[in-house]
DNA sequence: ATTATACTCTAATAAAACAGTAGAGTATCG
DNA sequence: CGATACTCTACTGTTTTATTAGAGTATAAT
């Protein structure tokens, strides 16, 4: 049940990033020293927050990253699902990664994974970057 | 933050225990065969759970393996933590395997993957395998 | 006693996920 | 132009996960 690295990561530079809003880009090495995270790992997570539309970014002298939208649209649900993948403890109870189990009627895990999944979620949907 | 296959063979098999609960020992083959999980996985499985005191065990025909308890005295989060570690996403924020931070003062996720944890921690507490 | 039954224990392994790195490329600013 | 800073693909090493092999031990029934 632990969030990764990348997860991690994510959060924290998504928390820079928010107290950086409206203030121009910030350079990824700025955030990597500043978090202690390892800057090529961080580039790469950067991009993948940019590519759900989450960031933005400018190249070049002065550029780096910025938040795509207003901090508090933002929830760290959003941001953990794009760098380490559904909430949910099992497939089948996932929302937005639903699988079907063959024996669901049946299933004695069903419920109980359901609620923990929205126990999670309401938590991590409810916390967004800024107010 | 997913549950490992461990961890859901673990609480399938536990299941079906509870299910036999004072009806005699249940052959590993018996609960393999009924949930569709490998038997020399679930040998290793069941081994920790009976290391822990989940689960007693006796050898020989007409053997196998029964709770060590009453259902009701033993939760989703006991089977859990036993085959899947943790329930926290984070080790700083984790009851019984608690790691510190360097920067706990001013990390701005604590605080959330602490709700994590306990939001998590309520549902499988309050679960157990029998009323 | 012998045999069949069923758990016990250590070790090994294959595959996947995770965490991180390298390096060449491209856009932008001054 | 030259420095800056993101972009993109691919690669690597480590750890974890999921599983299997096989020899060993205790028990019950015959
Ligand atoms: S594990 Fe998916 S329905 Fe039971
Ligand atoms: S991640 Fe542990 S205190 Fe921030």
């Amino acid at each position: 049940m632990k969030l990764s690295k990348k997860g991690e990561y994510a959060l924290k530079a998504m928390i820079e990033l928010a107290r950086a809003y409206k203030k121009g880009p910030v350079r990824i090495s700025s955030i990597a020293e500043k978090e202690g995270i390892p800057k090529k790992f961080l580039e790469r997570i950067l991009m993948d927050l940019k590519k759900v539309g989450i960031l933005k970014s400018s190249r070049g002298a002065g550029g780096g990253y910025e938040l795509a939208k207003a901090p508090k649209e933002i929830s760290f649900a959003d941001v953990i699902r794009v760098t380490s993948g559904p909430l949910a403890p099992l497939r089948c109870v996932s929302k937005y990664a639903h699988i079907n189990c063959p024996h669901e009627k049946s299933c004695g895990l069903k419920k109980v994974m359901q609620d923990v999944r929205n126990a999670v979620a309401t938590v991590l949907e409810r916390e967004k970057f800024g107010k």
